[in-house]
RNA sequence: GGCGCGAUAGCAAAGCGGUUAUGCACUGGAUUGCAAAUCCAUGUAGGUCGGUUCGACUCCGGCUCGCGCCUCCA
């Protein structure tokens, strides 16, 4: 039985679906103005997770995940680089599908573009003039006026009291209440720009969510996840936008993910610790990133660090190890096993990533303790359920064992002359000439492993 | 200022009111021509002060420290 922690609640709650069997799922995805970083990464390979394990569990489930391609960010950029904003949109698009296959993140069942969906916005749009909700500022914008939706700060936890004794909220003359936010931007010139009743202009940020979502979800659904700082003000907003069109729930579980700190920093451009996703994995496979993602619990903030990506490195090559040689299979996993119990049982418990690892590490250590080829096919079947081992393992020691290397074709025909090599020094007992084969190798990041079967090699 | 989260062994990170988490690193032994891998053995951790309890890392409260959101942000 799947227990979820619910932000709404702020609760570990059971977790029940509208319909038996059926899930509906909606994360906020990516803003395509830049690469991704690793917080994106986490924030992605987190609902991964939740998207396997739900169908794992056997739910039939519908995952969207949105693009925003049109935004106040998208346009400064595109114009800082003068290029179109399709130009610019479609190039970050491209490359982010690049990240999340290397990943291992599966594909979404839909992942709908804003740009595709301005009308379904003025729509939505205009059912919250109709109650009352939205009015249009003198400068041609249209707002949200949140003191006319009394449930405004439920999920975040804030009263419109707290949230104007921060100070913190730009007033303008145009809207009657500080913490009003844009439903729709009036066009300036040079922007792109829809017709709507409100003159041309472009849709605000929140409201592409509530309307995605429900083209793909409907009205009500069960799960909305994304990032920690998402929270607010953006579901929040969303839930206004949302729950005062319709007049009822909108989402039953909210989860959020933890942010991913650098050298226990926050992440951020000003203090140059931004790591985009293709600069990590310059140095260490994405097995090894996603692998690191898991050894913590979503909800954690995670630190990154060079020794603890190496840590995770080095844990993975333990689980690969368990897997060399052996004759495994995917397929089914027989859930009766006492691991796989185990394993289940952390999942279901809000996704405890670190705990289902833990047990990944005790079948690895029962293949060695005379499990086998059983014990490991059982660890790459469960393994796969989080999206890992995905490797050959020979290759996986031979590319680099986590480590990005130059594997130029030469390189391993040379290894394996040396081998041959160091064999025949071996072969006249001239331990001196196979040692120091051994130690040359050694040095530039090979080991020979001596076995009944012959010599094998692998990076380190 | 408001709201919220956290503090576990060298590092990372979980569960749990009383029994070994787990990983990385380290040490000793086995194994090996030497290695690697592996196996065996080895860690009296739970910020601090108090409370509840037969018993607390685990529940409650104070304190200290760290962090997040309140503005664009995964």
């Amino acid at each position: 039985m799947l227990r979820l922690f619910n932000t709404l609640t702020r609760r570990l709650e059971i977790f029940r679906p509208i319909t038996p069997g059926q899930v509906h799922l909606y994360v906020c995805g990516m803003t395509v103005y830049d690469r991704c970083h690793l917080g994106h990464g986490r924030m992605l390979v987190n609902f991964d997770v939740l998207y396997r394990w739900l169908t794992m569990s056997g739910y039939s489930v519908t995952y969207v995940r949105n693009i925003t391609d049109i935004d106040d960010k998208i346009i400064d950029r595109a114009a800082r680089n003068g290029e179109s904003i399709s130009a610019l949109t479609e190039r970050m698009i491209a490359f982010m599908h690049q990240d999340l296959t290397r990943l291992q993140v599966l594909p979404p069942t839909h992942e709908p573009r804003a740009t595709d969906h301005v009308p379904g916005m003025i729509s939505l749009i205009e059912q919250l003039m109709t109650k009352g909700l939205a009015y249009s500022g003198s400068n041609g914008d249209v707002y949200y006026s949140v003191r006319d939706f009394p449930d405004y700060g439920k999920l975040s936890g804030k009263s419109l009291e707290d949230l104007r004794a921060g100070e913190r909220v730009a007033r303008d003359g145009f809207k009657r209440d500080p913490l009003d936010f844009v439903l729709w931007k009036s066009a300036k010139p040079g922007e792109p720009q829809w017709p709507s009743p409100w003159g041309p202009g472009r849709p605000g940020w929140h409201i592409e969510c509530s309307v995605m979502s429900e083209c793909y979800l409907g009205e009500h659904f069960d799960i909305h996840g994304g990032g920690h700082d998402l929270q607010f003000p953006h579901h929040e907003n969303e839930i206004a936008q949302s729950e005062g069109a319709h007049g009822h729930t909108f989402v039953n579980y909210w989860m959020h993910n933890g942010f991913l700190r650098v050298n226990d920093e926050k992440m951020s451009k000003s203090l140059g610790n931004f790591f985009t996703l293709d600069d990590i994995f310059n140095k260490y496979h994405p097995d090894v990133v996603r692998f690191f993602l898991m050894r913590g619990q979503y909800r954690s903030p995670l630190n990154y660090t060079d020794a603890h990506l190496e840590d995770a490195r080095q844990g993975l090559n333990t689980l690969y190890t368990a897997l060399r040689g052996r004759g495994v299979s995917d397929g089914a996993v027989d859930w009766e096993g006492e691991h796989e119990k185990a394993f289940r049982r952390a999942l279901d418990d809000d996704l405890n990533t670190p705990e289902a690892v833990a047990e990944l590490f005790a079948l690895a250590h029962e293949v060695h303790r005379g499990g086998g080829d059983a014990s490991a096919t059982r660890l790459l079947r469960l393994a796969r359920i989080l999206g890992l081992l995905p490797q050959d393992p020979e290759a996986w020691f031979q590319e680099g064992a986590g480590l990005t290397v130059d594997t130029a074709v030469d390189d391993r025909e040379r290894i394996e002359g040396l081998i041959a090599q160091r064999l025949a020094a071996r072969q006249v007992r001239d331990f001196a000439t196979a040692d120091q084969i051994r130690q040359a190798l050694l040095a530039e990041g090979v080991v020979l492993e001596d076995g009944a079967g012959g010599t094998q090699w692998r990076r380190t």
